[in-house]
DNA sequence: TCCCATTATTTGTATATACAAATATAAACT
DNA sequence: AGTTTATATTTGTATATACAAATAATGGGA
């Protein structure tokens, strides 16, 4: 059944959710070269752009909760990409090298997945919609 | 931070998540009144609004795995909000009496949620946005 | 200088969701 | 009729995410 079909499509709950998930599965497809989800696979592609990032930078730029980036980042960690450096209470995250020679491999990912979707409904409508998702989200108040 | 000022905004797949997240968490405070959380509760309404309605039809108007309707299931069910009558290969989901007497309450919190945010972006926005969104997900193939 | 409030991060625990396999039934074909 | 295929549902297990509490460190005021 096409999600416009269903009883609930009129609902944004249902089909913001209904269309997030179908996204992160677009998204699990495209990063399932490098065994990586795509939130771990964009926390990564942080670290090796901004080495050093804070964990709450992190929180801030991926709109997670911070128990959630340590979740992540504990992962990443035990699969040697990135290492946490703690001093005081701060903490920085820097990619390893074995997370760096990830990168062009990322990218690759991030591209097709791109093009993936960008074929589906095309560029610019795509665009459009992006950033009316964003104008809403920025009007809910966390 | 605005979602609109990270650095992933532009991407499908962090725009999708953030915004879902966000009005999970808006539909979850308009449900924190009957103690359910926003799945638990438009399954409930289907099965109030359709009584004998089966699993496979939940999967598809709620567009979740039938394992993940299987588990929503099992805690209406435990809460005595709901039966299933299993016959042959085939289950009917019927609400039972508790069940029944919440839906007045079950409308106003749904009556909440959309006022939120009718309120927040105005009605004709977010009929427009849901309809891009239903739009797009049609064409992401399961 | 010491206490308190604030900030940064982690831990314990819970939840919704999913995948893959298992089960059970019904339908279809030979 | 008996065997195979398809359908409906559940189970076992795993994952991302979150909340609330805990920990730890910094900075400001008395």
């Amino acid at each position: 059944m096409k999600t416009s079909e269903s009883k609930y499509c009129q609902c944004l709950y249902f089909t913001a959710n209904a269309l997030a998930r179908k996204i992160e599965k677009l998204a699990q497809v495209s990063w399932r070269k490098v065994d990586l989800s795509p939130s771990h696979a964009y926390l990564l592609m942080m670290a090796i752009d901004e080495p050093g990032v804070q964990p709450s930078t992190l929180v801030d730029h991926l709109q997670l909760q911070p128990s959630t980036i340590t979740r992540l980042l504990e992962k990443l960690e035990a699969r040697k990409l990135v290492v946490r450096i703690t001093e005081g209470k701060t903490t920085n995250v820097y990619p390893t090298q074995k997370g760096k020679d990830l990168l062009p491999r990322l990218k690759e990912c991030l591209h097709e997945f791109y093009s993936r979707y960008a074929s589906l409904l095309g560029k610019e409508e795509s665009a459009k919609l992006v950033q009316s998702m964003n104008k809403f989200a920025d009007k809910l108040i966390v």
